[in-house]
DNA sequence: TTGTATGCGTTATCAG
DNA sequence: CTGATAACGCATACAA
């Protein structure tokens, strides 16, 4: 057996390494701005027998240009930088779906950067991604810095707020029409016959998605003549204690009240949804009969949740979509001035809000 | 009131136009080299007196110095690329979110390509990251092209694979220990008194790791001398049909069998769990009586439906962790020969596989 | 239509 | 210890 030398994958003759613009050139027997010209103009500026031949050279060494030449000539380098709140939440997963899709259909690569929930690492998040050029930015953010008590930097670049609207807002902002979506959760308790209402949440802290719920929540029930009662709870991470409190209260009014005001519970999201639930199946309510419940996104397990947990699903696959194009086309340079982009959302009846 | 000049933050001089390193070098009186080996040397190769100067100019400037630039020099980028099987499957978002964690404490980014289950793009998403000179890749991948039927080609950079392993790997491989989960999961089943095992997994389709706790669960069968009884199902994504029929037959053993026998279900991830929890609704079996159920995956909504699933836990953070971890190592030029890691997970017992 | 020369922001190789 | 200077791979103004 001879000796093995350098290893080779069969089909490739030439080193790994990479072919660089020059070497297209000696090929083709040009100089590197014709292979360029080539490259970015296509053959307008060529004569047919040059192209053909710069063509073929770059066929046969396999030449791909390196975005980060181009990118470091042009100030441009195809690269979007994406901000997560925090990617244990499945519904910046969900939406960074869309982004990563349409992202890539454009032709743009998503840098990722995860802040875990630590609004003071915004700024360096955008400052990293910035660093390496991204061409814009797709935030999913508070946009609140607490400790420094200003706005972040977008060091000139575009951004699209996904989700999380920020302070004097000059950018193109994409979200679920909060106020539309809980009428419909309104409407749909009501109409089925509950009057007691609350609205469970994460704690609002200056997250405008939750802000904008609660109260889309308190004019709901605010314009109602008829007699529909409504609360608001903010719940912390871990006060599991709290929530029995107000689910307790909830169930069993006060003396002197009637009993025909059927309670009912508005989740926030599905990490409210999950802990309600949770909490209920502990005090043995049964849901659509002893509690009612609706809960802010979908999510597969909804169906499975006892009777059925009934939700308003965010289309967040589109959100994502939706944000990404919003971003490219400034990037690409149409200029044009802040836009909202308020999708709504999808109800589905379940089990936990049956009819009396 | 002045005719208002350029646009200013409050607290920045100069125009946004990022500092250069020669910016820095004019400023401290200095050569860009004093500057760059202050940059990657700190002082020790410079007198005091520079040095603090350099350091100041810096400070003063804000400057930081461009990634793209340094790549373009070093060969080396500070990205590492990871490649996504699925990005809406809760287990790759579980390991991305340990990936991106590790990653940017060590000091690089994350790069994310999702093939959403395109075979033919895993060798697409690894030629656009390498374009974009990442250091290494971590893919959750099955490494396998069906039309080409070859394997990717990873262009000489180092990559860790997590959850698939590919044929002939020459890579780390980070993985759950699906047979000793397995183990586990039969253990548990029988000592609670079910006799009757069905193991209902997503198509093998080449996916190691189904393949891999489809086999051990025969294993565990086979190496069973009590009288325990093991089959599996492949249920096809839209085929509820075939998964009800599996149910019923597994339920209601022919004429002739005592019905001593529970039978319980072992699903393969988290996808199929919720569908045998569906169809076990609809068809009125009550787990933990009926029907056993322990599934691969824990997740937030294991404890809550019906009296609560048995599960056992992918340790997915370490995993993703573990991955960037073993990558960053070869990155930095550890020579190591392939290695394999594998966690155990970690079973936690619910209602779905009560004692008898 | 094509080639030459220059620079993007860094780092490395030389001298001094 | 420090400073010119030449790359890295590419795009473009300018010259031919």
């Amino acid at each position: 057996m001879p000796p093995k030398s350098i290893q080779r994958t069969p089909e490739q003759k030439a080193p790994a390494a990479k072919a660089t613009i020059a070497d297209v050139a000696r090929e083709a027997g040009v100089s590197k701005a014709t292979v360029s010209r080539f490259l970015n103009h296509g053959d307008k500026l060529l004569s047919a027998d040059i192209a053909s031949r710069v063509e073929s050279a770059i066929a046969s060494l396999r030449y791909t240009p390196s975005p980060m030449a181009q990118s470091l000539k042009r100030g441009k380098s195809g690269l979007i930088g994406l901000v997560v709140a925090d990617v244990a939440n499945p519904y910046s997963v969900a939406v960074l779906r869309g982004v990563e899709t349409a992202c890539r259909e454009a032709g743009y690569l998503v840098i990722l950067f995860n802040i875990s929930n630590d609004r003071e690492r915004e700024q360096e998040a955008i400052a990293a991604l910035s660093s390496y050029q991204v061409e814009g930015f797709i935030l999913n953010t508070s946009g609140y810095m607490p400790s420094k008590s200003r706005k972040p930097d977008h060091y000139g670049k575009p951004a699209v707020l996904v989700d999380r609207r920020h302070a004097d807002m000059q950018e193109d902002f994409v979200s679920l029409d909060n106020a539309s979506a809980m009428a419909m959760a309104v409407d749909h308790l009501v109409e089925a016959g509950y009057r007691e209402l609350l609205f469970v949440t994460q704690p609002l802290s200056n997250v405008s998605s939750r802000i904008e719920r609660e109260t889309a929540f308190r004019n709901c029930i605010a314009g109602r003549t008829s007699k529909v009662n409504g609360a608001s709870h903010e719940n912390a991470e871990d006060d599991a204690e709290a929530l029995e409190q107000a689910l307790r209260r909830l169930v069993k009014p006060g003396p002197g009240t009637r009993r025909s005001r059927r309670p009912a519970i508005i989740t926030g999201n599905a990490v409210m949804t999950l802990r309600v639930a949770a909490v209920a199946a502990r005090l043995g309510l049964q849901l659509g009969k002893d509690l009612g419940l609706i809960g802010f996104d979908d999510a597969e397990w909804a169906p499975l949740i006892g009777p059925g947990i009934t939700t308003i699903a965010q289309p967040t696959d589109e959100l994502g979509r939706m944000a990404a194009r919003c971003l490219i086309e400034r990037i690409e340079g149409f200029n044009l001035p802040p836009r909202q982009i308020l999708l709504s959302g999808r109800l589905t009846a379940r089990g936990s809000t049956m009819q009396e």
